[in-house]
DNA sequence: GAAATGATTTCTACAATGTAGAAACTAGTG
DNA sequence: CACTAGTTTCTACATTGTAGAAATCATTTC
């Protein structure tokens, strides 16, 4: 994410994927959305090692549950979206509106066909 | 992007700005193009190298100028968007859409605020 | 009550992408 | 020829993306 404060690729669908639980969400909730949401299968590591930049940051918080753990299991840690993390949502969203703006992907496709 | 074609938030970037040139373009219009739509400041060796590697994945493909290089300079190489371009382009962006579906992050905001 | 099981987090390591800065090339110009 | 301008190339390093296995701990099973 550099100096700025963009977001990567992978780290936004993480953001989203608390987002979209309503703000709060442990490790496997969030995997489990993005699985879900992308069809595409990530590793539980890849999930965490995020999450954990991502609260390094400040766009994220997390806190550990004490004993409601349900059945089994150690306890959960849970991940909250902060401000920061929502604004940096809502600027990624409006960056890339402006940046699509216009573009007609349609009609490209009908130069690359025809080209040289 | 690893083994799927997905697309870097950079990656992305780039080759957003190939196709609103068009679907044609040569690092400097692309760096230009990028700074004005982003605001963002991005020095020539980051955008060449991302545009490498999007070569290098058949998501672009470039050739050099013969000689109407204008006043100065040297040869242009000039990069064209292939048809695996538009389709990861597009890709992206309905994956993104989907991911975006019902997130209301004024809602969310609401929540934070009052949280703990 | 020791071993198996299930749910979850942590740790370690490496590959891919993001980014900067300076060097090199080429053609005009004075 | 030295200088300037426009452009590409090269090199190096920081950050992000991703995998896989080990560690924790409550509950169930024998």
């Amino acid at each position: 994410m550099g100096r700025d404060g963009l977001l990567g690729s992978f780290e936004e669908l993480v953001l989203l994927a608390v987002a979209r639980a309503g703000g709060e969400g442990y490790g496997m909730t969030v995997r489990r959305e993005i699985e879900a949401r992308t069809g595409r299968e990530v590793t539980i590591g890849a999930v965490y090692a995020t999450l954990d930049r991502l609260e390094a940051k400040g766009l994220l918080s997390s806190h550990l549950t004490d004993g409601d753990a349900g059945r089994g299991g150690r306890a959960r840690r849970i991940f909250r979206i902060e401000r920061a993390g929502v604004d940096a949502l809502a600027t990624a969203r409006e960056t890339r509106a402006g940046l699509w703006e216009g573009v007609d992907l349609a009609d490209l496709g009908g130069r690359v066909e025809g080209s040289r």
